[in-house]
DNA sequence: CGGTTTTTTGAAAGGGCTCAAGATCCGTGG
DNA sequence: CCACGGATCTTGAGCCCTTTCAAAAAACCG
């Protein structure tokens, strides 16, 4: 049924999460899975300022978007999980705003920007599941900018820790509270407006008060309920309002 | 032509900026103008759990979004400026996500979201425009993730103030170098993850060192290009790409 | 197994926060 | 038009969380 390897389609198992799919958005979505490309830890998908020509579905591993400042500091905009879309929110702009790299091992499916086109003029309900999308990332984002604004280094670790892991949720079924970070310490700190040095102490003091359990980068979540405190933490996945959507026509 | 007052919609005019409307087009947003209400400073137009059933275009005056945290401290989401939409990623959610009040006595013209569904259902086109504005409204928001987890006080309130003129350049014709902030500086403090205090200070020092001018909340940007390499500051509100867009049909 | 990446730890410095209090501004009522 | 009270802006002093710089230990990879 899933267009490669005999898996369904990540993006597919995602979306049904939120919204009742018709054969014909079926049949749309999977188009965008058809190409598939690999990718290993490190490699640069694509430079900010590069002409934004495709998107790209994450079939596997984690990437990152991310820019460099002039001084030398570095700001993760995102963390790309399986079933995630990259560059959705940049087919605005002609290139990119930020560069994309693998933080691991992993499989990206790439898809035209033209091809939304034809999402945009055959399927209102599709379009609107894509605005949707586009609108929840902000809300994460919201939530992300609040957690690195107002909070100190372990609040923020909180946050990001829950928020991976309720991502990871959506499409991994034996996720429950132990998750492989396939990210290092530098880079979360990227992610969190700390540095690197500060996230290491972070989560030794955190394992020490016994929020989490740590081995190398395998982290066990042991008192989810007093990060969410900490965090001020409110898992939003899985509400999607579609009272507005156009009409679903089979 | 406009919908009240003899005044232009300030939303068809931004709109322009970007991307040419068909008449079709142009009836569906004016009919978001149709309605208003005024407001004065401090009052609050919605609060965070409402019902989402309203959008809103800003008319005049400035507003906010906001959340406060259990410990009290308080985060703006987001600062409106006339022509904005208020709550576009919102129609994702039942319930508002944060709080939204007046920093200044203003006008808002309430549209209800169901309304977008003639939109999707209608206009490709302007869909594709309503995702757009979406998008670059995100890479906004990355552009001050970065200018606030990663930039001491001066890059941050550079960055706020030039985003702001660029901003208020794109509805007001005699919007050169000087603006008057209709926010005070402890919610500037909370735009930035700084505090109230620290926000006065730094700008006492932007004084000091010629970057700005300050008489009370009147600002005068002495030397535009220094505080962009500051806050490494790319205008990025005159680019939307709409090759992929759905093509006009008059 | 050797080189590279990543993690870990220490000591010192710094930017922004807190707490407190005074000065100013501004809208409102008399 | 003036006086009053709340909102906002200013300024000072000390503290604290996070950063910096440096370097060692550990993990990872081919």
């Amino acid at each position: 049924m899933g267009p490669t390897e005999g898996d369904q389609s990540c993006l597919v198992s995602k979306l049904r999460h939120f919204v009742e799919l018709s054969e014909q958005d079926n049949e749309l979505l999977i188009r965008f899975e058809e190409e598939q490309r690999e990718y290993k830890k490190r490699d640069l998908v694509r430079a900010e300022g590069d002409p934004i020509e495709d998107l790209f579905v994450v079939k596997k591993g984690w990437f990152i978007g991310y820019t460099t400042l002039p001084n030398g500091k570095r700001q993760v905009h995102r963390l790309y999980l399986p079933g995630d879309l990259i560059g959705t929110h940049e087919v605005v702009c002609e290139r990119a705003t930020y560069d994309v790299a693998a933080t691991s091992d992993g499989i990206l499916c790439p898809f035209q920007k033209i091809g939304l086109r034809h999402v945009f003029s055959n399927s209102p309900r599709l379009t609107a599941l894509l605005y949707s999308i586009e609108a929840l990332e902000q809300v994460a984002q919201d939530d992300r900018f609040r957690a690195v604004a107002r909070m100190d280094a372990t609040g923020r670790l909180s946050y990001l820790l829950l928020q991976i892991v309720s991502r990871l949720r959506l499409t991994e079924d034996n996720m429950h509270d132990r998750l492989k970070l396939l990210i290092n310490q530098e880079l979360i700190g990227d992610m969190l407006g700390l540095t690197g040095i500060h996230v290491n102490r972070t989560l030794k003091y955190m394992k020490e008060i016994g929020l989490i359990d740590r081995t190398g980068s395998v982290i066990t979540l042991l008192q989810e309920d007093r990060m969410k405190e900490l965090a001020s933490f409110d898992d939003r996945h899985y509400k999607i309002d579609t009272s507005w959507f156009p009409p679903l026509i089979e």
